[in-house]
DNA sequence: AAATAAATTTAGGCTTACCTAAAAAATTGA
DNA sequence: TCAATTTTTTAGGTAAGCCTAAATTTATTT
């Protein structure tokens, strides 16, 4: 990771970069203005003007009516910035309280402030964490993903069993969900019925049964044993 | 305190704020322009473009020519970014190694997060600390100071004793003296010797005795017993 | 009370990061 | 293929927060 000497990046700047970090990992491709003016909730003019400056940089790699893809420099701050994320995630969940639905926003702040020292001690007072709430993996000092093979609970077949690692969709609407349904991080599922009309679900959670739609199956990130 | 419905206040805003509380309250004045200046270190005419800005939303009394005074909402807005700048200094110091002349950058970053809840379980955390690392106090999430009848070490005379309970100066080099001579917060110190002509001290410090200048006992603030 | 000096404000500019509207390029599809 | 549509870029504008230089007000001195 190329050393910080000052604070190198402004909050639009590393929000950018974030951002086609997440839709590069996503769409597996390069990334087009109006993804990333939907992304981040803007106008496409606005993405092409920032996008060059960025460019400017050397942060991301970029040509006209050819989007953009991110420089080894710019993968180095937008991992920096996700580390960041999920650690302060981690600390308010397991520190302050926080419950997994609440606490990206609050996050999205803190991501931005620049102290190594700060990211680092916060690390090794978390204990080294390697997933957030939301079972996301967070990137070591170096950044480093730890990856591990997950598959989505709509892939299971029918009588397979797994434990719950993470969610694809974390918004609070699906996280409440979870709660409601008693679903956490590191339940075990065994998939019990599959519906092929709507890929509906029966699965045992603990003692009880569920029905769960497609939509619940397709955003819940699963480990097979 | 007025409660606070969405992120109120720009960086730059708050910045302001705090810098004309602590001028009025080290003045015991309302706050010039050039002074302000000073202390945000920035131009005259860049402070006058701010504070009427700030007078345009009330969170300063401002008149031209006549400098500025923080109103009501100024004032809380103000107590509030000192309230999360000390919780922070604890947290830093207390659970994630910094020493005391490390936090200030960080805790000038970390002021500025927007999360009432965040700030509320961090005091929880802490356990609801009274001081910072520098012995300045911590105001409750009401705004009230816990407000102690302290002196600086300059004013005691030859035999009294007292209890180290903060520093005027909290400058890097400052407490990294304090550091090297072993003096910290709750230390207990004798007066024993002053001189006239200069003003230095010869003090007992646990079993040892040390010599300190006039620049060292102003700033230190006691706790007689 | 002028004259000078100091403090403060105004005027006009700059950069970042956004916007709308219009132009240009790329893509789609008849 | 070429016209229509979509995507992207350009042009020009705005607000925040800073700047320098010039003007204005206040304070100080004689």
């Amino acid at each position: 990771m190329a050393s910080k000497i000052f604070d190198m990046f402004s909050l639009s700047e590393e929000n950018y970069l974030k951002a086609i970090f997440h839709l590069e990992n996503s769409l597996k491709s390069g990334v087009s203005t109006n993804a990333l003016a939907e992304e981040m909730q803007t106008k496409a003019s606005s993405v092409t003007d920032m996008v060059k400056r960025l460019s400017d940089k050397d942060l991301v790699n970029y040509k006209k009516y050819q989007g953009v893809k991110l420089s080894q420099a710019g993968r180095e701050a937008a991992i920096e910035v996700i580390r960041k994320h999920r650690l302060w995630e981690v600390f308010l969940v397991e520190k302050l309280n926080f419950n997994w639905d609440e606490v990206h926003e609050v996050a999205e702040q803190l991501e931005h402030i620049k102290s190594e020292k700060l990211t680092n001690e916060l690390d090794k007072f978390l204990d080294f964490p390697e997933r957030d709430p939301h079972g996301d993996p967070i990137p070591d000092a170096q950044g480093n993903f730890h990856i591990s093979n997950r598959v989505l609970l709509s892939n299971l077949g029918v009588g397979e069993t797994g434990i719950c690692i993470g969610v694809k969709d974390s918004s609070a609407e699906f996280l409440q969900y979870l709660d409601k349904h008693d679903i956490s991080l590191g339940k075990k599922i065994v998939v019990i019925e599959k519906e092929d009309f709507d890929k509906s679900m029966l699965i045992k959670l603990d003692d009880q049964e569920l029905r769960i739609s497609s939509q619940i199956s397709a955003n819940l990130y699963i480990k097979t044993l």
